[in-house]
DNA sequence: CATCGATTTGAAGATTTCTGCAAGTGCTAA
DNA sequence: TTAGCACTTGCAGAAATCTTCAAATCGATG
């Protein structure tokens, strides 16, 4: 199988794996925003916003077009949303899985 | 919003931004398999191979268990699978619209 | 008990990613 | 054309991640 297809699929989901971006991309559910907004959301310095955002336009996520003085920024494709979805989905899953073995891990003693 | 939930959702999706975690996941999809097989399917050092299967381990996504001389791993929910699934479809997504990108370049005239 | 195969752990150096600051570009309005 | 938002870019230092080597563990076997 083709080595740089793991790579791509990797680089996808690294380009996810960042607070900010996950946010915006959440944001953008909804439609396009300008930068102005998703700063007002977001609470981060401007200049790492658009460092943020320029990792997610380069990885093709999302695209930006200007509105007069603003920025607008939009999912390049709703799969994004998907994406997204699933993420939230196994979040919940893992999750209970770690709880469930915790509370596992209580009742059987405090030591050993 | 909980703060947090983003951090928790970034570290997700960070987890799979490994070409190597994707391999074993992808591998792991059809059932269980012992270290020595993944190691035998990817082309990577075994050390290298156990730390990336500890990542996984830590995130929550593959459980394991041993079975006399062999490690097995399995996906710890059927889930990660979903996710994976879902990555493929963006992937598909965002290359094409990038090629159809592309191709618009490329019939544009060569300079600018 | 000594060893061997299988896997994990620890640690260090190399590489990548993140963050914030200073400076720069593009539009709009006075 | 000067001024002022709205954003982006270039960087440098800090922080996190990768990769590999050497050493340690755990079972099974001679």
């Amino acid at each position: 199988m083709s080595v740089p297809l793991y790579q791509a699929k990797a680089e996808l989901f690294r380009t996810l794996g960042h607070p900010v971006r996950i946010r915006v991309l959440e944001l953008l559910q909804d439609g396009p925003l300008p930068v102005r907004d998703l700063l007002a959301a977001i609470d981060v310095e401007a200049s790492n916003l658009s460092q943020q955002l320029a990792v997610l336009r380069r990885a093709g996520m999302v695209t930006s077009y200007r509105d007069g003085p603003l920025v607008m920024y939009a999912l390049s494709t709703p799969d994004v949303a998907d994406l997204l979805a699933a993420g939230r989905r196994i979040l919940g899953a893992v999750l209970t899985d770690r709880d469930a073995l915790l509370d596992e891990l209580r009742a059987s003693g405090t030591d050993r």
